[in-house]
DNA sequence: AGCTATTCATAAGT
DNA sequence: TACTTATGAATAGCT
């Protein structure tokens, strides 16, 4: 049903997937409805996108609860039991992995390695000269950040407090126009302040935010 | 589609809405396969008819209950009693331990270091020189018992070469003298062969075993 | 269950 | 993303 006939294997092109998807999806979810109601069935719908957005339709008679006990006792299968079983393997495999890095962990500590053959103390060696080596490297280019950071800020200080001298004079200048009675060319005097005297915002983007 | 159009309610035909139902389970079935493998989608579909009996579909990259779980996590809603959720619970600190552990492994392994703040750079660096330096002694200390082992070995060559030694001058004074005819007083020469001419086992115990 | 006229769903195009 | 349309699919009513 379309412009052709398509053959039923995964959509490589992910926008077509995903068109597809949201279509196919809307028609599902449809037909249960439709099913429930026509046929007074109780449908149970769950479906997760490929980008992990889930979608379901339940009848309005039931509730996903009751409807998963029903399947429990019909299917035989124990969902609950099932799913218990499931969880308790999965903490058993996780804990079994958590040992194992706690052990590595350990070892590259320089703990619990007396029982340790030549070869695997060699091994872990390696790796933490490696380690050493890679994390002195990025210590050094931190370091060199920063300091340039700080000519940096040393320079803006600088440039700051050349400023603020030059306001200083300025004023003081203005002052002493004002104090000699030069009012009448009032705005001029702006225009006969040097360019740094206009202090700049030290993030010069800031005003544009917005 | 069919023969007229058909408002959606509920069919009150019983055997109308029984065939209506064969059908649309069909094409509801088939359609949540197709969606499954055109958009790479997960997919649970559980259908009790009005007469009680139970059909579904799964998507065969997963299990009612691995979706089920996710559907847990995603929607919110409980639909497990306290023991599952403790054991989700578990499951969900576990993992967290696990990736923490995952991290502080590949930063000890120099890994994915760039955006650690110095301070922490330090901390690493400090723990990794402490653990070589512990590999280090643990090494020193596994090569001298090797060399003591050893000495021991060649020691324990030249007492067996020795032993040797000692028995083949004994074997050709016993066959001088069983050319001599001594023959009678065969059970001294036992009690004269020195203490080191009886074969020791280089394991000591061994005959202990069992 | 099988058939077919019809309606529906949707692939591709816009 | 939403709408359109030609086409294949689903299916209602019949046998």
């Amino acid at each position: 049903m379309g412009r052709g006939k398509i053959e039923i294997k995964r959509i490589e092109n992910s926008t077509n997937r995903q068109v597809t998807y949201s279509k196919r999806r809307g028609g599902i979810m449809k037909k249960a409805r439709e099913i429930s109601v026509l046929c007074d069935a109780q449908v149970s719908l769950v479906i997760f996108s490929s980008t992990g957005k889930m979608s379901e339709f339940c009848s309005p008679s039931t509730t996903l609860v009751k409807l998963l006990d029903r399947y429990h006792k019909q299917a035989g299968k124990k969902l609950w039991d099932a799913k218990h079983e499931y969880l308790s393997n999965e903490v058993e495999r996780i804990k079994k992995e958590n040992d194992n890095m706690q052990i590595k962990l350990r070892h590259l500590k320089g703990e619990d390695i007396n029982s340790l053959p030549l070869k695997e103390l060699m091994a872990i060696e390696e790796a933490l000269e490696e380690g050493v080596s890679g994390v002195r490297a990025r210590q050094m280019e931190a370091l060199k950040m920063h300091k340039k950071n700080g000519r940096n800020l040393e320079e803006e200080q600088k440039r700051l407090s050349y400023i603020l001298h030059q306001q200083e004079l300025a004023m003081h200048g203005n002052l002493r126009e004002l104090a000699n009675g030069f009012h009448e060319r009032e705005k001029d005097y702006q225009s006969h302040i040097p360019y740094t005297f206009c202090a700049q915002p030290i993030q010069p983007n800031l005003h544009q935010k917005k």
